[in-house]
DNA sequence: GCGATTGATGCCGTATCGTTATGGGTACAG
DNA sequence: CTGTACCCATAACGATACGGCATCAATCGC
């Protein structure tokens, strides 16, 4: 029979008290169940950790030796639990967070700044993704937390807007298009366009499309990127214009001016989406601060959709 | 009900075979014991480890957290029993050495060269004493061995000689006395003696007496030194002369110069002294160790009195 | 839809553990 | 020297926990 914590207990009380009568005090048990349980130790390891005397009682070379020993024993098994304890309370762990240019270049770095200053034991991990690629990494596990602008079919996700966008018209800072305080879609349509390319920016072009359909303009695409710096860099260099949220203001690119566009309402949401069924107690943190965090932004509160989630995991 | 460490290795079992079946039989357990304990320990913790499907058990984060710091808590155990086992069989521990200013300059530290050699994991610590205060700290436990001169009251002490050295007359190197290849007996008596003082060389002093009692000389005292690089500190100074054993040939000090002493045949013996009761399992192996490596001498072997010792405690 | 597989549950026998009572040996006081 | 107090070990007995068997419920694959 292999030595138990309890062992280590028991063992750890009566070298300290040098004494069996004390410890089994302290332990609030008989002192014939001590004497037995150490001997059996005792037995069990084949050599005396406690050398009794009738009067006094004090541990053998080798029990000194077990006793620092099996005081980190315990300890780890004390960390052991605090850290799985932390774990399950979501107050520790790791969260992987998708994410894309919109919501990088607007609300994810504030959102993730306060996060981490209120949860330092949380890792989080970033990954950018557009949409299709995040929720793909979302299924698979690979990601805990999506920010990505829609439209996604929600079969059993959760979502959460986070933050709402006007689009703006964006052209080198000498073009003409951008001298006055605002563009006309109709001079921003007759311009050619870049954009970003099907493999990453596939909904935003969707929406971006729709956004001239309903004006009855069809602008050309003369340039594509994979990301954000490289269409800004393409639109600096005068190979065309394009259309950014606003949070483009948070993005500076040498070269390129922005502005607002006079005749368009539409917005553009950057949703937090998760699984409910699947996500960790650390994400599930991470979401409630994100939206606590959302809720406290002046523009006031957006739409939501959002399932109860069990703080603590249920037995 | 706490965590045992039972709980963990049956934990561990499923986590890593995912399934309670395998990990069952893995254990040599039923299934159902399995179930009940895994069970039992999340109730515990007040928390799941393990998300069980009826088809799949996969951990939870709280589990795969768990699961890593339970492999470190076993991993300690083991490493406490082994150092334990180690310390109890003598592998590993500390050994007090005391010794005096004869054995360090002649057989200990090739006893205590091959020792380290021999046994790393035991650390070995010195204390320079005379025959008395070794003696004391040896009852104290201070020490747990002791390389001193005789004679000594052994009342249930254990004592090996590990060495044998004759006199020599020792003196300024441009003293007439040491000017040839010996040195008599009655040349050296009628000079000022420099020897170590009472506090530490009481042992030495009468034994150097009764020297020069038998050949009916008494020569007389001018100065005394705590110890030897004072001692021989004084001869080299011309204050006097004085009477070291053999072993001072290991010993260098400028302006001195040692002989043989012609009609002196008398010996000093260092013993190598312990208490059989009361000595650690590393200081047993040091016993041994030193008693083995002075057999092996060329000197052939010397007068002993050793009581059997287990060489592991018995329970 | 049915069998196979997997984990959970109920029941029971047993080993383990804890408690009380007691014994043997030592230190201390008188 | 003797009596007493103290301390740990042992014995006997009762309570608890534990493991094994049989069975159930749920899911997957055919």
């Amino acid at each position: 029979m292999p030595v138990e914590l309890r062992d280590l207990r028991a063992f750890l009380a009566v070298a300290e008290e040098r004494s069996f009568a004390r410890a089994a005090e302290r332990l609030n048990v008989a002192q014939p169940a001590l004497s037995r349980r150490i001997a059996r130790m005792e037995a069990e390891l084949g050599f005396p950790l406690l050398a009794r005397t009738t009067r006094r009682v004090e541990p053998t070379p080798a029990g000194t030796v077990f006793a620092a020993k099996a005081r980190g024993v315990l300890e780890e098994m004390d960390l052991a639990i605090d850290a799985a304890t932390r774990t399950a309370q979501g107050r520790m762990g790791e969260v992987c967070i998708g994410y894309n240019d919109f919501a990088i270049g607007g609300p994810l770095p504030d959102v993730i700044q306060a996060f981490r200053a209120e949860h330092d034991r949380i890792w989080v991990q970033l990954k950018r993704a557009g949409t299709e690629e995040q929720l793909r990494l979302l299924r698979r596990g690979r990601v805990d937390v999506c920010f990505l602008i829609g439209p996604i079919v929600a079969d059993g996700l959760n979502r959460h807007t986070v933050w709402r966008d006007r689009y703006c018209a964006v052209a080198a800072e000498n073009d003409p298009l951008v001298a006055g305080p605002d563009v006309a879609l109709a001079d921003l349509a007759a311009r050619p366009h870049v954009l970003g390319d099907r493999a990453g920016w596939q909904a935003y072009r969707e929406r971006v499309r729709r956004l001239y359909t309903r004006a009855e303009a069809f602008p050309e695409i003369v340039a594509e990127g994979p990301d954000t710096s490289v269409v800004l860099g393409l639109v600096a260099s005068g190979v065309g214009v394009t259309v950014y949220p606003a949070c483009i203001e948070n993005v500076f690119r040498r070269g390129v001016a922005f502005r607002p566009i006079r005749d368009v309402d539409a917005t553009l949401d950057t949703l937090m989406v998760w699984d409910p069924d699947r996500i960790s107690p650390a994400a599930t943190t991470f979401v409630e601060a994100a939206i606590g965090h959302c809720a406290r932004w002046p523009d006031g509160r957006y739409d939501t959709n959002v399932r109860a989630m069990p703080r603590v995991m249920t037995l």
